[in-house]
DNA sequence: TTATTAAATTGTAATGATTCCAATTTAATA
DNA sequence: TATTAAATTGGAATCATTACAATTTAATAA
């Protein structure tokens, strides 16, 4: 749990139980949630939590770069404890958003590219959309029935 | 125009004057505009239109893959005429999207890696955010006044 | 330990992109 | 020209997110 105050206080930021909690909460549960489901979750100890104070503190703590949060949802956004550049694959059949271990080399020589161009960068974000192993094979179960 | 009726039945799609419409906008604005700023623009010429025309169309566009849908947009999607694989730079000061002219020769070999892994891919999307050139050049303005 | 203050939290209301739906119109075909 | 499935329409509904003003609290200094 000091890793979790390490890491707000490094950044200027406030240590407040909700942000301990939304922390270990990302980093217990790799499975890029949304707001939604963090609230969720700490509501059931903690009652009196906000709404919005998991949206605040979801923003400020991707601001900080503490967490980063993924846009490649069409229809909410998806928090990561994992900041290191990975790539993902999403799933459009059952929204999950799997980690794609594989290091792109090649990464390094398109920021340059973009970076020549005058831009600065401060992400970078690959993903896959598809259909994921499990729904492939729920939906072979379905047709053979 | 010709072009976009091929486009439509080839996909088995009906040729409506608003599907030519949109196609010919996306085509012609190559900025990856929203579903308001098409809405917005064809309604000047066509006041009857819904905007639910406009959304119905560029998901069916988009489910043939005639043009491709960008999620990567914390608000809204934004909708490309240019399917092939290219990445993205997107502005967090402007909200711009840019299109990164180069080509990642590690592709396939990380496509390779997640389909070994049991998934199927679909789409492929590559982006960076950060600050663009312009409006780098506006901050460093405004501080040296 | 206590007082101070800026920041965090809260709950409700508002926003805004998108979807839903039922009625009407139309493109494609016979 | 008649038929029909698909497209279009407009208004209502949805739902993630944000705005806001009031209240509480963590951090700091006295």
């Amino acid at each position: 749990m000091d890793e979790y105050v390490d890491l707000l206080k490094t950044n200027d930021l406030k240590i407040t139980h909700h942000r301990l909690a939304i922390l270990k909460y990302l980093d217990d549960h790799r499975t890029h949630p949304t707001a939604e489901e963090i609230y969720q979750h700490l509501k059931k100890t903690n009652p009196g939590l906000s709404r919005t104070t998991i949206y605040n503190n979801l923003e400020t703590l991707s601001d900080s770069h503490i967490i980063q949060r993924l846009t490649i949802c069409p229809t909410e956004h998806r928090y990561d404890f994992n900041i290191g550049m990975h790539h993902h694959f999403i799933c459009k059949e059952c929204g999950d958003i799997i980690d794609v271990d594989f290091q792109c080399p090649t990464v390094s020589s398109i920021k340059k590219h973009v970076a020549d161009q005058g831009h600065r960068i401060e992400e970078v974000h690959g993903y896959f959309k598809g259909i994921c192993k499990d729904c492939l094979e729920k939906k072979r179960r379905e047709q053979s029935e």
